[in-house]
DNA sequence: CTTTATTATGCTCAAATTGAGTATAAATCC
DNA sequence: GGATTTATACTCAATTTGAGCATAATAAAG
């Protein structure tokens, strides 16, 4: 059986650099020069003779092509190509009729975003995603009356719509950014299901910024593994700069989060775990100063793992 | 530049299908043909023409060559072929020199484990990471003595010591089984390290049984993915018949976390996470009869993603 | 130079959760 | 029938959360 014929494939790694600027998670993009004009994710082949790691292929290409300097590094999930359609020639020098391509997609952490056109906003292509200003509108003017028709009566559908966006009677929870696209994607919500062919008709309303292939997926699968790991595991401190206030920590956590947190608990927390400790300077900005702290490098290593738990703010109960 | 010429590659799908057998938590494995006998876990080719997505191929050769009826599959890991000796001809017709191979990694779980002589017990290839019976003497007679004259005077060693196996004052943390598989690795304290030439000597104690290829590193990865997960999501029950007791649960948590938990507080978990409802029925045992439980599927809808939180017990203080 | 707005930080307090028990119940084994 | 085994109910102090009030230190406004 000519195994080799028809199991080679290429690889291709597919990174989510992401940043935070101001209150924005952004995450590194290249343009796209097709018709449709949607952005990508940056990915370059890995070549197996040259990296004795995927890991170590992907930040090659990285500081090659972007300069960056990355200290997180995470592999997120690699996916066989569904969805993505073979579009154009994919190289002229193709020998097969059509290569399939296998993408390992990874998370990384920047703590600088220079050349602010390259970098997209997380909250333009998943506008449903960010709380920060109460429920977005969105929601209910769009996406979940579009879910609940199609879910209709099925019981599977409604069960795993109550699951992802808590429709009609459970919580939002912040870390189920991939269940929620991919349900919007299998019901047509978004612009990738027309391109891939599963909906016929173009979706009348924009539900975000839509990306090229599969790279759309790929951010919700960097988000919803940013969020969760940023409650047990010290990430944060991988985008801030040397030297930050806690509100700078929290803004940031919160801009990640999607979701405002409880000031006094957040610091709490922090002092608790140890994970900061003071520079002896301070900030100046607007009002009082904040004292200025560095991360403690060695928290990374505390055997109980703290990360921020999370004393979120009810935006029903509390005036903002 | 002739990109698909060094960049293609096979791909295997690797799966770590695990069971629970009595109070052994055990995992497929194929016999080896070659002269060392080390046992390899089950694996097959990915063919992107026939099957949409890996998981989808995954779960067809498994159920193809075992028969088995896995539930739950979750992807691991993807790794490059890192460490991976391309020992034998690899298939005779293969057509390039050498062929590349990038493994995906599987966790699989099964209700059943049929065949005994198939299943391998996860803590004769770990003996380390079981400490239901207080901690492993292999540690302090052969492990921790090595590493420490291994890591000498080297802060970078001392510290991943420290992290990994909790010495000399942090605690120990069940889940950093790669971790410490990987520090072992590196430390030639495993028979891999020698296999994959790192190490000159073969390793005089049997620091558990080794296995092919890098397949013990997919097995820890595995299990450090199971312990962390049942901690946060109910996972157990896919190793659990239809109805059992609540010791039954608690015996197969601590088989997986190699760890003891206080039997009313692991109770109360359940009960109030609302993970299982009683059939009515009574087990017939030993001493008194226990109630017979059924998982309630809707809790893994439940949106506060409860798993067990782990009552652990302390083999210090606590009188067995 | 006093007021106001703004941001930072200290402290409290009730509710909930955890960790570690004690006590008692219902079977089987011999 | 008593020993053994296993199951389950209940307690209680310590800790951790969630929510909030109060106060401090600065710049900008008047």
């Amino acid at each position: 059986m000519d195994k080799s014929h028809t199991a080679s494939v290429l690889i291709d790694l597919s990174a989510a650099i992401v940043s935070v600027r101001g209150d924005q998670p952004v995450c590194l993009t290249v343009p796209d020069v097709s018709e449709y004009q949607t952005p990508g994710l940056p990915f370059g082949p890995f070549y197996p003779d040259r990296h004795r790691t995927m890991e170590i292929g992907l930040r090659q290409w990285v500081v090659e092509q972007t300069a960056l300097d990355i200290g997180y590094v995470e592999q997120l999930y690699t996916f066989g190509d569904r969805g993505r359609r073979s579009e154009g020639p994919e190289g002229a020098d193709g020998q097969n009729e059509e290569e399939h391509i296998v993408s390992v997609g990874y998370l990384a952490l920047s703590k600088q975003c220079p050349q602010p056109d390259q970098w997209s906003e997380w909250y333009k292509h998943f506008p449903w995603e960010d709380w920060r200003n109460g429920r977005p509108n969105i929601l209910n003017q769009q996406i979940i009356p579009y879910l609940e028709a199609w879910s209709g009566s099925d019981e599977i559908r409604r069960l795993r719509l109550q699951q992802a966006f808590g429709f009609p009677d459970r919580a939002w929870n912040d870390e189920f950014v991939l269940d929620r696209y991919e349900l919007m994607y299998e019901a047509g919500l978004v612009w990738e299901a027309y391109a891939d062919g599963r909906q016929k008709e173009k979706i009348s309303a924009q539900n975000g910024i839509a990306m090229q292939l599969d790279h759309r997926r790929i951010l919700a699968t960097a988000m919803s593994r940013l969020r969760a790991k940023l409650k047990y595991r010290p990430v944060v401190f991988e985008l801030m700069p040397s030297s930050f206030t806690l509100t700078q920590v929290q803004k940031t956590t919160e801009a990640i989060l999607g979701a405002i947190l409880h000031k006094q608990n957040f610091r709490r927390q922090l002092a608790k775990n140890e994970l900061v400790e003071p520079t002896g300077q301070m900030s100046k900005a607007r009002g009082r100063p904040a004292e200025l702290f560095k991360f403690r490098q060695d928290a990374s290593q505390s055997s109980n793992l703290p990360g921020l738990r999370i004393p979120s703010v009810n935006p029903e109960t509390s005036r903002r």
